[in-house]
DNA sequence: TCTTGTCAACTAACCGGTTGGTTGCCAAGG
DNA sequence: CCTTGGCAACCAACCGGTTAGTTGACAAGA
């Protein structure tokens, strides 16, 4: 037997995902996830603290992963839009746990960091509406509310397309 | 004691509505929604067969509840959003079971009678759309959508209002 | 030997669902 | 009008199984 700390946290974090993506907090197994992990519940215990802490790491990996891999462009934001739709559909687990967090805990409970890479971003779009390279009929945090949830609406009735998220955003913009 | 099946079901309705919308369907615990409606959980085997059966039931009631409060009028785009909006707001609980019902239950699973209103509405814009009453390019099962996902949008944010879903669903129809 | 990662076994609480029996309602018979 | 018997509505207690979380012993590496 290896024993090798950072994989054991790594393979629990891995099962975790898969097991709060498919069940959401109160759904999700101990069990399910040790046994996936291929090791004992106690680890969670050890390494996470609790099912709630643990579900709370996941969320934040993937959030951050999701962060890096799609940068702002506040002059292309229909372009934005689509790099967000194709990181959602790369990473199909985010936004269901993502879902289940607004449901499950208080609505709002967002992180420093995230809180912080938000205002950036407001902060992007506003210097680009001052410029006149993007339309100030929304104010810069609306707008970037709207782009971000117009690349969730894709994932959450079956007949929407990429092509009509980049669609919708260039209108908006326009 | 009254002995009334109709009362009895409809307080275990009541009750079942404010657990499932506080804790979706892994999370609701049957006893306390049989405590909250005063009787026992016998009862909403009886009547109901099963939590889940339990939870569509509810979640139908609270469908069919906003589909009468809010007609759609296919001239008046960012109006009807703006009265989706405010049905939402007056009737919190079902945004909540919606999306635990999309997150718990498969994507698809939408009862005939939805797919039915689903459908004559699309009809209607389609209709105001050869009429040039309304601005054909998006079509209108996607326009339909955008609408409804805007009026949605409002609760998924804390800074968003009902006034940026009328502006936005303005600016999409222009 | 001593520290530390690992786990089988355990526990106490909890959960959805069932059951056997009780109670109020009402209508038919006197 | 008053019994009374049948039945629908109701409930306390229970059941088998499950759950998150704990612990004491062991084994691997230093």
């Amino acid at each position: 037997m290896v024993r090798d700390k950072e994989a054991t946290k790594s393979k629990l974090l891995d099962a975790a995902l898969a097991e709060f993506a498919a069940h959401g907090i109160a759904g999700a197994r101990v069990d399910r996830i040790a046994a996936k992990a291929g090791c004992n519940k106690a680890m969670i215990y050890a390494y996470f603290g609790s099912k709630e802490e643990l579900f709370d790491e996941v969320l934040k990996i993937q959030i951050s992963l999701v962060h890096e891999a799609t940068p702002l462009t506040p002059d292309d934001l229909p372009g934005f839009a689509g790099r967000l739709y194709d990181t959602y559909a790369r990473q199909p687990e985010l936004l269901r746990l993502a879902g289940y967090h607004r449901l499950e805990s208080g609505f709002e409970e967002i992180s420093k960091a995230e809180a912080e890479a938000h205002a950036l971003k407001v902060a992007a779009i506003e210097e680009a509406q001052r410029d006149g390279r993007v339309p100030a009929d929304f104010g810069a945090e609306e707008l970037l509310n709207l782009v971000v949830h117009m690349s969730i609406l894709a994932f959450s009735t079956p007949i929407a397309s990429r092509d009509l998220v980049v669609r919708s955003v260039e209108k908006l913009v326009s």
